[in-house]
DNA sequence: CCACCTCCATTACGACTGTAATGTAACAGA
DNA sequence: TCTGTTACATTACAGTCGTAATGGAGGTGG
């Protein structure tokens, strides 16, 4: 018989692929029949799913970054000890260092190029920074640094940077806790290494 | 008659047009019948110039990360006044604010999604890297900073991040000043604003 | 049973892709 | 002047692109 699907199911199973692929991909987008390749499918099931091209990637990069989004959320709701202890955490989900995370990555680096023309996809990326900004900015302000809106801006525009290093360089070019250690005045979490 | 055209004068001017269609342009890498257009010629000129469309890919991208890494020389070896002013210079170097400097930055963001499989596009920029990491290094060890190649390196993962929030975000979202007021202890160059 | 709808597979089409092939001016050296 | 080379322009081609069109299978309400 037919497989049940949740209409949404189908179209995350989608987006999956769109992840997937674009992480061991040629970086360009790839096209409607590779994805639906990937994703066990036809074509004719992602025109059924997805008005259009864009459409779908819209949807797959919303996707990721709602996953994305939520992991942050659920990571800065439970690590309260500490705020040194939540921002690494923060930082570090938000790294490329297992499948799902580098899908995530792939995506937001493929669609930068996008976004800078497309207001649509700029609109994600206005998005998921604020939140970002929002949680980083918490932490901040817990741990008493002053100006805590500009911490999180500039540790937000580092991280930019550490997903980059880490996609193309590996994850030994980045160090978390050594960002850390000059955003963060040291008197504030002395020790924390117990 | 025909023009007179040093043979990499003409391969340069591909590689300009192949920027501006990237700044301006959807995103993806442009065709060759648009480059050749925007550049003024026929797509056997470009086939003339260039073995194949990668090759006229990696000339455009070499080509552009050149002329930046030399921008960023000239400014470091200039502004010797105080390692601060220097610092503050060759990041917004690197900022897209001008024609030039948005597309060194559109082709640097286009080239990294394909960067992350292609070993040919990826060395091009771990050097970039090398290069800007070497001259804020000297930089934060004038300054005095402990560690200056860890500072380095995190302001170098920040201007990433400055790059992409001013491309995508507009010129207003990043603050040079707030960055290095974060990066830099304020007792080492007090009173710049003179 | 009959319509009707959703879900999906297949086929087809026109536009576009990078590139090979070919032709042609202009100039250089002999 | 003949020849060769450089520097193009033009045309052609095989392939891929996104998507429109069509059809069929299964479930559902009447």
């Amino acid at each position: 018989m037919r497989e049940r699907w949740v209409p949404d199911a189908r179209r995350s199973a989608v987006a999956d692929a769109v992840g997937r692929l674009l992480t061991r991909g040629h970086g360009t987008f790839p096209g409607m029949r590779e994805i639906a390749a990937e994703a066990g499918v036809t074509t004719g099931t992602l025109q059924h799913h997805f008005a259009t091209k864009d459409d779908l990637l819209l949807f797959a990069l919303d996707h990721h970054c709602r996953r994305c989004a939520d992991r942050l959320k659920a990571r800065s709701a439970q690590d309260l000890p500490s705020p040194r202890r939540a921002l690494a955490a923060i930082v570090t989900e938000l790294l490329p260092l297992d499948d799902d995370r580098a899908a995530e990555t792939s995506v937001a680096k493929a669609f930068v190029s996008r976004a800078a023309t497309d207001p649509g996809f700029a609109a994600h990326y206005r998005a998921q920074r604020e939140i970002l900004l929002g949680l980083l900015g918490e932490q901040f302000g817990r741990a008493g640094t002053p100006d805590p809106a500009a911490a999180a801006t500039i540790l937000a525009q580092a991280v930019e940077g550490m997903r980059t290093d880490c996609l193309l360089l590996g994850p030994d070019a980045v160090d978390v806790d050594a960002v850390l250690d000059r955003l963060l005045p040291p008197s504030s979490s002395p020790e924390e290494t117990a």
